[in-house]
DNA sequence: ACGTGCGGGACTACCCGTTCCT
DNA sequence: AGGAACGGGTAGTCCCGCACGT
């Protein structure tokens, strides 16, 4: 939702040159949408001639975007399953999770949000690698929650359900964050999905 | 959220030019986001000239996309309303409302989202008229949220606080929904939603 | 060539809308050219409104044109005829001339140069009123010029073709006045060519 | 002031896309001026296709500008010089480089003039590349001419006022002579600016 | 006579994502 | 991997009617 990774443009050499133009995309697409993006934008940023993007994304746009939900995605999923072993529950988990994105979303001047949802808006459903990335990222958030809040006992339908309503809860909030410059709506969001986490939790 | 009104294409001449421009823009955002919606597709879907556009909306696009937001805002707003009297309590009112937005979702075979959230994503926060449209947009939902809560007893500051969560919810239901071709996030972010507002309502 | 008259800015409503129009087309002529100058810019700099401007000038923007080239042939021809009595020659009268449009481009900071020449090199010869104008306009300066000098003593044919020169070498300075940001040019023109005129006359 | 070369439009492949482009608006701009001639226009004259010009140009229309006036001013100088060694000295070299322009602008039926004149005109002095090339290429001309003049023995003071007046006269006269589609003036003004150079020379 | 609202397209400079060829 | 070339797209503004109220 908010990964941000070293920030491509002041430790911009050590990285590949397609590592680079995955971490640039990814927080243009954040900051601007996806469509708004240009490629060349995303070139300079990288520091890439034109002819590596093709070279390594023979899909173009769409491929480049693939990657870069992927690994955002990827990075999220981590965040999220240290969460839970820091916090210790599901519920510790979701409001360590949307501090975490509170403060990045601060920090950004409630510029970044989720680099997946722009792209989510901006897409026709299930025309390209894109679209697909989307879902995958979707599905694998909605999981790793589903999993964590499983393992505080929760029922695994029961468990599946608040981690599908609070990965939209999240998501909700990251925009309304955005439109109004402050990141109260995730730490409620989080604070109200952690609440019910804890009260689908059996007693004792 | 999912606004539609009588369909601009088929039902074309009624309306006057800028009103056929409002709701063509809407709809096209709602499809395929704001920066990818081009002036020439709403003008051609619209049927009117393209100095039409820039008589009624000197700002141009960032001014037609404000005028169409705000037109959503009031249209969601009412229907919000009308749940609310129809059902005759908040919870009843966010249920009636996810099955409608979850049957917009479905009508349009899922391409169809919030005409608000895609702008709120492409537009850099606070620039120009669409950005301001965004945020008064989301007040006046959060609000109208707000006072249906309040009419069941609730107080006024958790009230407001389970209106903006609900909103979020709904919010980022509405994109997983898109993302997965399914409307199952919506009614079920409502479900959950309306459920926690019954919790919130004084007992007796 | 650098005609202004009341700037229409300061003193814009004792004129009628029509004057005013024409007052504001030759002033945005002279620091923009002729094709660079919009309809709705000169509109709202003479505080007109689209309607009228297609009631005095049935031709649109070339009428307008013609008739602002009119007036600034008018009013430069008032000029060279009131240094001419003043400066009591012909050479004189070309020095006081150059002088004053030296001072003009100055107080313009080398903004606003001859209003026909830019009609003169964008619009296409002999294709509507606005050529016509030019035409007319060079050919008043010159025979203004030209009599001017007669009057000196020189024979007609002579005085005709130093008016011819003198024409040139001034408005041909005038541009490279704007270009260098100085007037040095056109002062040196004047200079030049009242020398020129000078060893025209006839001695005794 | 009136520079040929072949036709862009008749021997149109041999020379690359950058130098089509190149000739194709310094024509265009002589014929129409600056901001009369589109972008498609010069496109469509030059057999390029339409991302070409950015590719050459990144600075747009000013940078293509820049480059017409800059290969237009090399190519007059080089006329320029031409005409002196064939000529044999700077009155000479004048009055052959008049009647070169006059032969062109009847050649051309009156339509082509300075391409330089007329950006200098429609550009606002100082903002961009093409108003740059404008202050360059009379810079040249002036020095060409200047230096030609003190060639023959006139002191450098006198030769380079000489040289402005030349310049100014034939660029004033190159206006003249499309406004009265006769190629008079620029025969007169190329004939007085010679005289006057051979009486500046020093006897003996 | 004079002004206005509204429309009507064509055109502007600019930039896009992509592909070809080296 | 690299960079030149490609052509269709962008938002925006142009100058100008036509029909309606003074």
């Amino acid at each position: 939702m908010t990964p941000d990774g070293p920030d491509p443009d002041t430790a911009r050499r050590p990285a590949s040159a397609r590592d680079r133009l995955i971490a640039t995309a990814a927080r243009l697409f954040q900051e601007q949408g996806y469509v708004a993006t240009g490629l060349n934008e995303i070139l300079a940023g990288a520091g890439a001639p034109k002819g590596s993007l093709y070279h390594y994304f023979p899909d173009g746009k769409a491929g480049l975007a693939a990657a870069a939900i992927d690994a955002a995605a990827s990075g999220l999923e981590a965040s999220l399953k240290q969460a839970h072993s820091t916090a210790g529950g599901a519920a510790g988990m979701v409001e360590a999770y949307g501090e975490m994105l509170a403060g990045w979303m601060e920090a950004s001047h409630f510029r970044r949000g989720c680099p997946v949802a722009t792209v989510a808006l901006e897409v026709t459903p299930g025309d390209d690698a894109a679209a697909q990335a989307v879902r995958e990222a979707f599905a694998r958030w909605r999981t790793a929650l589903s999993e964590a809040i499983s393992a505080d006992g929760v029922a695994s339908k029961r468990a599946d359900a608040l981690a599908g309503f609070t990965l939209a809860a999240i998501e909700g909030a990251l925009i309304l964050a955005r439109a109004d410059a402050s990141a109260e709506p995730v730490r409620a969001a989080a604070r109200e999905a952690a609440a019910l986490i804890r009260a689908a939790k059996p007693q004792g």
